[in-house]
DNA sequence: CGAGCGGTTGAGGCATGTCAAGAGTTGTGG
DNA sequence: CCACAACTCTTGACATGCCTCAACCGCTCG
């Protein structure tokens, strides 16, 4: 692992607040590793080992069931993920690949244990952490189960933009394909909806989004702090 | 709060390994209530004062947006229940209804988020049930992404079965129309569809479910442990 | 330059939702 | 105890959202 790169672990939510010694001895025993892209580094339904860390690059959480496969999110630096595994010492409930050349961190999930009953302030982080996880998965599940697909894309859209600082203009950060996926729809469908939604407000050339009138698409999407956050 | 409900509560995953002297302190600054049927007890974008406890009765968690309403989850005793929102100090994501008479313990948000910072067994038990509720919403959030309407119904008859001991016949423990919209689907929409598994290894009277070809059953949900539990 | 892949578009089909009506059940008040 | 209202559940007819399949374009990369 790169010296430079314990600083930026260290100012993770899940990191921050724990003593320095504690931070210390938990990195001690990880290691760093580069993935090329397109790589399933871990499998659903494998023992949960490591908790991950996404220190370059971006990864892919998916699941699979009968031949079917979609996509449940998109990490990015610097996040962790599949906490919630490793804390149970349960089998993984989605596969991860990389979507470009990868750094990760592991940090292996007996350690992490044992820190948590040792320092309680990174255990209060552990809690934070998952607490916020299982509401932004809820937040997720609402939005599955109460909207149509149009209205999924109409508050994705705007949500993207309110993240790019409210921008008028702004490129999608994934493939339509894998969107489409994370949105709980096919590539044909999406493509379609973004076509019929230029009538409210929003122009896709590509990978830009263009808001042509964010009243109209706020009209439609009806963001909703209790789905779309920001919390 | 009558005596002889605490023994119940302290076997609570979430108290089990707590102090004596934590749990007696936590639960003497909580109280008990009785809710009559029907009754919204938390509305969604409230603040989270209180864990919720349910002793007796059930309770139903349901999310609204725009007009429409879909059922969440159903607790039952002995069960907590928005524990995310009341560690993260933040609004509820979901509102909550007495399906009948019920009996609640509420316990005070801060003097829980004050408790696991003091006794660190309490803080380690917060964060395997906040886990495990995470994993229990990806599992849901799966099967909604990755089933039609029909496998996510043969899936839960199946579940259903096994919960009550691999039991060939069993009723309902809700409502149709409260399963519908917990599986994501309308009351319509289900009953047809029972009607259809029909010829795939159930039979159908009222809130009795007989499974008479567990085999075709099991064919037709494909159960998955990565899904449907137990963990 | 050709293969492969992502994206788009169209045609058609299936799954699911909507609307409406009626049977059965439950709860309530006279 | 009965009459009535309200509600669940079911079924049918119909509409529509979304998926599937297929073809094609444009781009990237070997």
């Amino acid at each position: 692992m790169r010296p430079e790169e314990l600083p930026e672990i260290r100012r993770l939510h899940l990191f921050c607040d724990m003593t320095q010694a504690s931070f210390e001895t938990l990195l001690a025993s990880s290691y760093a590793q580069n993935f090329p892209q397109g790589l399933e580094m871990i499998r659903q339904g494998d023992p949960a080992d490591f908790l991950h860390i996404v220190l370059e690059g971006s990864v892919e959480l998916f699941a699979q069931w009968s031949g079917r496969e979609c996509t449940m999110a998109v990490l990015r630096p610097v996040s962790t993920f599949i906490l919630a595994a490793t804390i149970r010492d349960a089998p993984y409930l989605m596969s991860a690949r990389t979507l470009e050349r990868t750094r990760i961190i592991l940090v292996p999930a007996s350690d992490l244990r044992a820190m948590f009953r040792r320092d309680t302030e990174f255990a209060v982080s552990v809690i934070n952490e998952l607490a916020a996880c299982y509401r932004s998965v809820v937040r997720g599940a609402k939005s599955l189960k109460l909207r149509n697909s149009r209205e999924r894309v109409a508050s994705y859209l705007l949500r993207q933009s309110i993240l790019a600082g409210g921008a008028a203009s702004y490129t999608l950060p994934v493939e339509k394909r894998l969107l489409a996926s994370y949105l709980g729809m096919t590539p044909e469908n999406l493509s379609r909806t973004l076509r019929m939604l230029e009538d409210h407000g929003i122009k896709v050339d590509g990978a830009r989004v263009i808001i042509t009138d964010r009243e109209k698409l706020t009209a439609l999407a009806q963001p909703d702090r209790l789905i779309d956050g920001p919390d």
